[in-house]
DNA sequence: GTATTATTCAAACACTCGTTTGAAACCAAT
DNA sequence: ATTGGTTTCAAACGAGTGTTTGAATAATAC
C-alpha cells in the first residue's frame, strides 16, 4: 500500500501511479492524463506538485535510486571494513552491487519490482535528460565500486573489467525485466512472481555473473595475449 | 552507401533515415516529420509507401532481422552437419548465435550498427505491437537454438539454461549498445568505433558469455542467503 | 501521341500532448 | 466569522502528432 512519502496524498498517489504506468508503457507513451486518471487526481495536479512531466520523472527515480545506491554503498563500506587492508573478494563486491538490486526487484508489494523494471529499461532510454540524470545519480556509487573491483582484480586489465561490468549490467537488466521484455526465450516460463523465488533468481544471476567476471581473459585478436589465463580460484 | 532495397529511392531513403532517427531518439519520440525531413521526402510519403508508422517500423525491422536470423540458422545448420550425431559444442552454438549479431553490430557503414543498437533497446520496448512482432520473428531461430543447446548441455536443467540464455541476451544487448546506453560505467571509454575493434568486442563478449554459461550451477535455493552476507570463510 | 498508372506535394484533418489559467474548495489560525 | 495560504478543478491554450485528401507531376504502356 503505502510506499515512501506521505506528506501529500495526491502527490504520493501520482508517484505510485506514474511508476506503474511508466513501467507498463514507457516514459514517452505514458501521458499525464493516464497518470492522473489512475491516481484519481486532476490533470493539473502534476504541474502543481512537480512542475512538469520531466520533474515528475526525476523525482520518481530519485526517491528510489538514492535509497538503492545508499544501500549499495553501506554494503560496500561493511565489506571494506571487514577486509581491512586486503582487497574485498570479487564475489562479495558483485553481491553487494547486484544483490541489493535483485532484492529490490523482487519486492512486488512495495513497488520495488515495478521500479527496477522501469529502471532497467531506462538505462537504454535515449532521452537526454534521463541519461544525464542517471549518470549523475550513479557517479559516486560507480566510482566506489570500480575502485573496489580494480583493487580486487589487479591482474585484469581495467578496460577489460569495465566491459565485463557493462555486460553484467546488461545481464542484470534482463534478469530484472524477467518475462517483461520480449519474452521469446522462455515462452512464458521466465516468471518469478512468487516472492519466494527471490533467492532462486538471485542465485541464478550470481552464478552467471561470477562465471562471466572470472572467465579466462580473451586472447587478444591482433596483439598481446600477455596475461596468463586466470582460473577461478 | 546503399543498404538493402533500391526499388524506390524515397522508400529506401525513408528506411535509412528512420533507422538512424529511431536509434537516436527512440520509436515514440521520433516523428514522421523528422524522418521525412532527413530523407528529403514529403510527409505523406511514409503513408504512401508503408501505410502507417507502425508498418514502417515493422518493415524496418524485418529487412534486417530476417537476414540476421537466416545467417544464424545457416551457421547452425553448418555446425550440426559437421557434428553429425554428436551434440554441437556449446561454445560454437554461442558463437553462431551471438557472433552474427556482433559482426552486424560492428558494421557501421552498412547501417548494421545503428540497427543492432536499435534492436537491442527495442527488446525492452513496451509497445505491444513491437513485442508481438519480435516474438513472431524470433520464434523459429530460438526454437532451433534452444533445442541445440538442450542437446549440448544435457546436465543443465532446462529452466536454468533458459535463464542463462536470457542473461546472455542482456549482456549482448549492452555490448551492442556500447557507450550508447547510460554510459556511466566506462565514462566514454567503452567505444568501439573502429572497424578493427570488432574482433576485440567479439572476443570480450564471448569470454564473458561462455564463462557465464558454463558457471557452476547455483546451489539449490534452499532456505538461506536472504542477504549476500556470506562471509569469506 | 494519348491513356494509364505510380509517385510527389501542399494543405488540411481530427486528435492528443503538456501546460496554464482563474475561480472554487478546503483548512488552519486569528 | 474572517483571513490567508494551500490544494483542487473544469476549461482552455498552443503546439505537435499521425493520417488523409485531391490535385499536380513523373513514369510507363499502348
Amino acid at each position: 500500500m503505502a510506499t515512501v512519502t506521505e506528506i501529500s496524498d495526491t502527490r504520493a498517489r501520482i508517484l505510485d501511479a506514474a511508476e506503474r504506468l511508466f513501467m507498463a508503457h514507457g516514459l514517452e507513451a505514458t501521458t499525464l492524463r493516464m497518470i492522473t486518471t489512475e491516481a484519481q487526481a486532476n490533470i493539473a495536479a502534476v504541474n502543481y506538485h512537480f512542475g512538469s512531466k520531466e520533474a515528475l520523472i526525476e523525482e520518481l527515480f530519485r526517491r528510489r535510486l538514492t535509497w538503492l545506491n545508499e544501500q549499495r554503498l553501506a554494503e560496500l563500506d561493511r565489506l571494506e571494513a571487514a577486509a581491512g587492508a586486503e582487497p574485498v573478494k570479487p564475489r562479495l563486491i558483485v553481491e553487494a552491487f547486484f544483490g541489493v538490486a535483485i532484492r529490490m526487484a523482487t519486492d512486488a508489494e512495495g513497488g520495488g519490482r515495478n521500479f527496477m523494471r522501469l529502471l532497467s529499461r531506462t538505462y537504454t532510454e535515449p532521452a537526454e535528460f534521463v541519461k544525464n540524470f542517471l549518470a549523475e545519480e550513479y557517479a559516486e556509487v560507480l566510482a566506489r565500486f570500480k575502485a573496489a573491483f580494480f583493487k580486487a582484480l589487479p591482474d585484469v586489465p581495467q578496460e577489460e573489467f569495465l566491459w565485463r561490468f557493462h555486460f553484467m549490467l546488461g545481464a542484470m537488466s534482463y534478469a530484472v525485466s524477467g518475462a517483461d521484455a520480449v519474452n521469446v526465450v522462455g515462452e512464458g516460463k521466465l516468471e518469478f512472481v512468487h516472492a519466494g523465488d527471490t533467492d532462486a533468481l538471485y542465485a541464478r544471476l550470481m552464478s552467471f555473473l561470477i562465471g562471466g567476471l572470472r572467465a579466462p581473459l580473451p586472447e587478444a585478436p591482433a596483439k598481446q595475449a600477455k596475461k596468463p589465463q586466470r582460473k577461478a580460484a
